[in-house]
DNA sequence: GTAAACGTTGACGCCTGTGTCAAGGTCAAG
DNA sequence: CTTGACCTTGACACAGGCGTCAACGTTTAC
């Protein structure tokens, strides 16, 4: 298929997937014209891009997952190396969430300090 | 005092200084030879707006502070408009937790799903 | 044949705070 | 007078994923 129809096909914007092409996450055959011709897996694998990138993973992140899906698993996470980037993924959300944590704090404080009738629940 | 003074003063580059100023958050006047010449007061201005960046605020998120600060109050946080930006701030944190927590359970339940033996303390 | 719809590559813009380089003015010390 | 430290403005670069426009080739339908 075309790159119209797997936009369609995928809610993705081409543009979206000329940029996955061009990180090398996704592969297409060129037609005599110079057309990108798409097989019927690439639908699954720019889902499985999306899906990551919806959660918060990075593009790059999801390089894994799509070689592991082109070695014919048939999930992204089946293979070591995605396992190791969920771990990752899970250890920097936790992180994140004790900066965004602490700075609750910080601000709250700063809030009562300022404002000793505002009650912040915490 | 000059703009190399105050940015070791303050810990903050001269480039920092003249952006801040670029943004109406620093003024300075000008010496016969275009050089800056800032007060006693601009370094608690300076430190002002350098602890709540590093809170998480952006530059214009500052700027009730800095205001603030100008009319002569002890702390930039002593300001109605000060407040109200503390507390929307913090809403946005909540959110942004919030956002993150659900991030983690989805990783979490991904990875239980690809890897079973996985334990994930949540 | 021609217009419309779709394809191609290339490149700029965004957002935010800052690093960094360029080309030049100023000033104190030797 | 020269060196070097310090100042000035201006402008490019980044990170990341994508919108969007340009300029141009192809296919499709009438």
């Amino acid at each position: 298929m075309r790159i119209g129809e797997l936009a369609e096909r995928t809610g993705v914007s081409t543009r979206s997937l000329r940029y996955y092409e061009q990180h090398g996450l996704l592969r297409a055959r060129r037609g005599s014209n110079g057309y990108r011709d798409y097989a019927e897996d690439d639908v699954r694998l720019v889902s499985e891009i999306r899906a990551l990138l919806q959660i918060g993973f990075t593009l790059e992140e999801t390089r894994p997952f799509v070689d592991c899906l082109r070695r014919g698993n048939s999930t992204g996470g089946s293979c070591a190396e995605s396992v190791e980037v969920y771990e990752r993924k899970l250890t920097e959300i936790d992180q994140e969430i004790r900066v965004l944590l602490a700075r609750r704090a910080e601000v709250a404080a700063q809030l009562a300090q300022s404002c000793p009738g505002c009650f912040v629940r915490g």
